[in-house]
DNA sequence: CTCCTAAGTGAGTGATTACTCACTTTAATT
DNA sequence: AATTAAAGTGAGTAATCACTCACTTAGGAG
């Protein structure tokens, strides 16, 4: 296998375990998803998931060593597969290396995009949410994905529109929180706290991101 | 007793159960406080918060028939003092029914006096945001509280801003998650994701309320 | 067909859980 | 000093927990 490929399998967490699947192991995986987002993941014990998964709770230890490893191995995939498009090379391209006037409508495409992609795993999002706080493990992959590939893109970026005056001056870390608060307020609202709301996703998407970008231009 | 002070009581939770409180209760009470905010409420164990408190596990269930009832006596009073302010009438009357130049300068007001309060009950913070999620008892608390109370009071300021030009517009629903997202979203990074770093809080918060003021002015 | 290994099983295990209860201690009242 | 009720106790309990293990089944390679 070559390096590239290796690389690529690596981000995209097609490796052996998640490719090659055991029917029984995607039944596994498909109840412990929903269990552990219904009831979360303390509360959630291995005999209701194999009861769910129509399989003996020993084939979950077959597969996972613990009950934890088992949260891992759902929660992570989801991680990289989410940020997967800021580490896409001509994406990055797009949003932080063009001329400013186009992050507006880059953001909207990012955010619609992003959008789909949790509403079809909003149970995943919402164990990623709940579990997080418990979880040191999730936390530091969290870091390693977020603090250490995104954020640093991110704030060079605010650094050019400000350089252009076209950015409040107020600290990055401060401008980076007010958008990821008015994204993930709004993906918590439409997929947690009331999914079952009549939704009219696209004008919320829009008025989001018009709320974001005015909040954040120079005066 | 009169109706008044009933009414006061009853709001400000000093009745019996909060106001004659054993010194023992009071360490369960710091104790559970403690440890639900470390590992969250299913995963704390009642013998723990009983060795924490320096008290027997029977103490525990003289006062509390169950390990849930522990949790709502704690949220529940958190909760509506939380809220309180809301309920002030001479507030109400600032915030909601004065002319809206004024209503940047309140809001400041209040998210500083509400800050002020998140950040002596920190822990408490904690478990309300992460436990909300999996007790029906606490939602519907929440509800009880804000969005019969609190929620259309802010609907009725907006419509006012809206009618004298001053708002975007855009449906009060969305406005209303804007403003929370953001004020939580500095929250429970401030509190929660990273307490620790050197904040400037006066600022965050004047720079928080400017965000949000011009993502919601009329263009 | 014969191996062989991985997948699957479910009864069994020790630890831990929330909660009970018969009892003792405390403190205020008569 | 006697009485009483509430507060406090901790050993005990049944249920549940994550996890183990000896075993069976399935399926591909030689």
């Amino acid at each position: 296998m070559t390096d590239f490929k290796k690389m690529v399998e690596t981000l995209e967490q097609t490796t052996e375990k998640d490719r090659k699947l055991t029917p029984k192991q995607e039944q596994i995986l498909k109840a412990a998803v929903e269990i552990f987002a219904e009831k979360g993941y303390a509360s959630s014990s291995t005999s209701e998931i194999a009861a769910r998964a129509n399989v003996a709770e020993g084939t979950i230890f077959r597969h996972y060593k613990t009950k934890k490893e088992l949260l891992i191995s759902i929660v992570t995939p989801f991680m990289t597969k989410f940020t997967l498009p800021f580490f896409a090379s001509h994406f990055a391209n797009k949003v932080f290396e063009k001329p400013p006037e186009e992050l507006e409508s880059l953001l909207r495409t990012l955010l619609k995009n992003r959008f789909e992609f949790a509403k079809e795993n909003a149970p995943l999002l919402r164990i990623v949410i709940q579990e997080m706080a418990f979880h040191p493990e999730l936390q530091e992959k969290f870091q390693e994905v977020f603090l250490k590939e995104i954020f640093p893109k991110f704030e060079e970026a605010l650094n050019q529109l400000k350089d252009k005056g076209k950015l409040v001056e107020i600290p990055n870390a401060s401008i980076i929180r007010m958008i990821i608060s008015s994204v993930v307020g709004f993906l918590v609202t439409r997929f947690i706290i009331a999914p079952d709301l009549n939704w009219d996703d696209d004008k919320e998407i829009d008025d989001t991101i018009d709320f974001i970008m005015h909040g954040l231009a120079r005066k």
